[in-house]
DNA sequence: AATTCGGGGGA
DNA sequence: TCCCCAGAATT
């Protein structure tokens, strides 16, 4: 696809997008390093993620692993922990394995070519457009949530954004517009417009610098674009879980399998199932491979929604004593203080606070 | 080409 | 509720 625009418009539309931004670019921490780690680490973490969000994470993150030694080779527990609550976990444990690329490959710096940078775990079209276009000023298409909005507006872009196929339609547009002499700017001005004034929902077309060449705001059909079909199916999924105190004072809990959702974090004893559970407490003691003490009572019902699945867990205590556990490499025992160095994903955080109120409540 | 990966925020 | 977010890897 072609955007129809002259040498002169094209011009005139990379300095509308420029002078924008000169005006109105987001003040953000990752924009006041040349660290090209650094920007690194913005990346992969604002993947599908907002900049709000991200915030504290990329504080914490740089100053804990300031460079890429630094973060490149400690343990996978530590390097959840400082993730937890993020998301997307594969991205850090993708990033730390790309980094030891970077620094057995590259000789710790991150590469300025493109086929180089997509060969680096967790670096994908996306982030080595930006890689390039950021740390280096390399034009290079940075295709996003907000190309897809701006372009796809622009251009009345009917490919669906949901296939594959649509991306390298919206990259040949971008190539074709950008700015060749300040690609580092002009790809950030791209985000931050699509962030404050070509929103998903109510865009600001009024103050918008280059409404002049958009045609779904000249054919009033900006709602119509992008374009994207692709429905969502989310799955209910029903767990039990039981939060488990030994005699010793202590808590046991469990570290889930290495592949999978949610893999290498931590979790209470849990069981899943398509269907819901019927005599849940029995289920409980006969399913659990050593003696346990369940409490009846319910303490209550999480709900937590991923992108692809919902999760029910139904919260029960109970309790153990310590010597009778089942040695078990995924088992671990430790102390309330100790709960805070685990990495427990947002539904067991909601479950331990469930429980640690129901205690409250009883004295 | 379609599915699997988290979690929070806005309307 | 539904859809989105500075997407990538796996199936």
């Amino acid at each position: 696809m072609n955007s129809k625009l002259s040498v002169e418009e094209i011009s005139k539309f990379q300095e509308s997008i420029l002078s924008w931004y000169e005006k109105n670019a987001r003040v953000l921490p990752w924009r006041k390093t040349s660290n090209p780690y650094h920007v690194w680490i913005s990346e992969v973490m604002l993947q599908q993620t907002q900049v709000n969000t991200v915030l504290p994470y990329y504080d914490k993150f740089v100053k804990t692993y300031p460079t890429i030694q630094d973060f490149a080779f400690d343990s996978e527990d530590k390097v959840l922990k400082m993730w937890e609550g993020l998301g997307y976990y594969s991205r850090v444990r993708n990033f730390q394995a790309g980094c030891r690329q970077v620094i057995e490959q590259f000789g710790g710096e991150v590469p300025r070519d493109k086929k180089q940078l997509l060969s680096i775990k967790g670096v994908g079209d996306y982030t080595a457009g930006a890689l390039l276009s950021i740390c280096y000023n390399i034009p290079t298409p940075a295709v996003d949530g907000n190309v897809f909005r701006i372009y796809g507006r622009l251009f009345e872009v009917e490919d669906d954004i949901s296939k594959a196929k649509s991306k390298a339609v919206y990259e040949s547009l971008v190539n074709e517009t950008m700015s060749q002499s300040n690609a580092r700017e002009f790809n950030q001005a791209l985000m931050d417009l699509g962030a404050t004034v070509c929103l998903y929902k109510n865009p600001k077309c009024v103050e918008c610098p280059v409404n002049q060449f958009c045609s779904a705001n000249k054919n009033n059909t900006i709602e119509k674009f992008p374009v994207k079909l692709g429905k969502t199916k989310v799955k209910d999924v029903h767990l039990l879980t039981v939060v488990l105190k030994t005699d010793t004072n202590k808590y046991l809990i469990q570290k889930r399998p290495s592949s999978g959702l949610l893999s290498n974090f931590y979790m209470f004893l849990s069981f899943e199932s398509d269907t819901p559970f019927r005599n849940q407490p029995k289920f409980l003691e006969d399913n659990i491979p050593f003696k346990v003490n369940m409490k009846k009572e319910c303490l209550g019902n999480v709900k937590h929604v991923f992108s692809h699945l919902k999760w029910n867990l139904d919260v029960y205590s109970g309790t153990v004593k310590e010597k009778t556990i089942r040695k078990d490499k995924t088992y671990s025992v430790i102390t309330e203080t100790q709960m805070k160095k685990y990495a427990f994903p947002v539904p067991y955080q909601k479950v331990w606070k469930m429980y640690l109120k129901s205690k409250g409540l009883k004295k």
